[in-house]
DNA sequence: TCGTTCTGTTGCCATATATTAAACTTTAAA
DNA sequence: TTTAAAGTTTAATATATGGCAACAGAACGA
């Protein structure tokens, strides 16, 4: 196993470049990596030539524009996934009758980005756009046990049900992987209970949360039990069709 | 001027993967540096040790976690600036009585991401999370005129008065430029007109468009300019508001 | 299943080249 | 202005690297 030198000691300047909270000199790059200045001189210079560094503000260097590629942006993602799934969160809809969200994960909150509503009269309503905490919904539970939500914020309490210790919510998160679907059960808002499910995307990680939210006087625990398991299958042979183009 | 070869040619390679539209073979990266397969092997080993190179689905190399090293998130800029707006668009709606809305680009569409209704009872309605085209919208023009959407797409007719060849919309433009905000009369639908004007972020960058639409029986031409300089009045005093605090 | 071809890996050697040290230049500090 | 620190350039040497060739493994087709 044979690793290239120079390129390994210009990879690890770009990793001391990002990982420095202010533009590094040529000094400090050498005395990192241990060699000698005009060593670093020439790293740099070569990082500088090839875009993946930058001379700024005199002679301190910072990560070129070669590594801030405008990746896909990430708005399409979220735009085309909501197209994606809408058909789905209307079959939910229709199926149940009950009202289907779907929303993904900003910062520590989940943005909602679509809805429809149950077409009973007594309905929850979510508007589409705006943010909820994770600890206290069964969309943000999902993020937290399936996706890469870090930490859950501060556990403010909505209701008397609410979860409020890290430790619960670690037992309710822990319990939620098990089950495949993350509850909500009056946690947030005072008679709306709700159940959620994870939606993955090509590489596997949790793109984002699929919900159904209804009053409680219709969803008893067996019958928020029946919308798990209507979600784990929805989005379960979304999987299977996705597989199956690819 | 000394460059190193190896770290060049290392760089390049992460060039080269990023261009290429699916992961490359060895064989690819060796044919395109012109270097023998041993060289490549030991380039993308290289990559691969330090982070910038991943190896996927067998034999084939991507660029690696290094090179996603997570940036600031789009979606939480997008939140954010939705909070920072909405009571912009709260006020506006006070004193003209019409619908405002707020919009990002997303790719060549823009996508609604806030609104707030007129109290009015006839009144216009784009829900949030739609999607709308730039061509005959009053805040697609101003993502045309003030952004940087490349083009508009196909210009696909929705009305008599939609704006359909090339030529007309550069003018369009043009004429938005000079005016300072865009306008919508009846070309996306029958009856209703808006307009619309830019947000701007720290860099100076458009970020959002905010606009008024309403039935065109309340807004003839002479009102339609009142509301786009009462726009321009509100976007101006959060620039000042923002110079003030930096 | 087997053989053929294509792709990627390993070991070796010669030499191009990266690294060091020292001289030199520029910038910052006193 | 002087002095010290930081950065660049040059030159020399050691060695890391790139090419070759042989090897191994996967993919393909029969």
């Amino acid at each position: 196993m044979r690793l290239l030198k120079s390129l390994t000691r210009g990879l690890e300047t770009l990793d001391y470049m990002a990982t420095q909270p202010t533009a590094a000199r040529l000094t400090d790059v050498a005395g990192h990596l241990g060699v000698d200045k005009s060593n670093a001189s020439h790293i740099l210079r070569t990082l500088v030539a090839s875009g993946y560094g930058q001379q700024i503000e005199g002679r301190r260097y910072a990560l070129g524009p070669k590594m801030h590629r405008p990746r896909r942006s990430e708005l399409e993602d979220v735009v085309e996934r909501r197209e994606k799934f809408h058909d789905m969160l209307a079959e939910l809809v229709h199926a149940t009758r009950e009202c289907a969200h779907m929303a993904v994960l900003v910062g520590n909150k989940v943005w909602y980005i679509d809805k429809i509503a149950s077409p009973l009269p007594l309905k929850v309503d979510h508007p589409i756009g705006s943010l909820a905490p994770l600890h206290c919904t069964a969309l943000g539970k999902a993020f937290l046990a399936f996706g890469d939500a870090a930490d859950a914020g501060k556990l403010e309490r909505f209701t008397a049900k609410t979860i409020c210790t890290p430790d619960e919510l670690v037992a309710e998160i822990a319990l939620t992987r098990e089950r495949g679907y993350s509850i909500d059960n009056e946690e947030f808002s005072e008679g709306v209970s709700c159940v959620a499910a994870p939606i993955y995307d090509a590489e596997g990680r949790m793109a984002a949360a699929i919900g159904l939210s209804g009053p409680v006087a219709r969803n008893h625990p067996e019958r928020l039990a029946e919308l798990g398991m209507l979600l784990l299958r929805s989005s379960s042979t979304d999987k299977k069709n996705r597989m199956e183009e690819s």
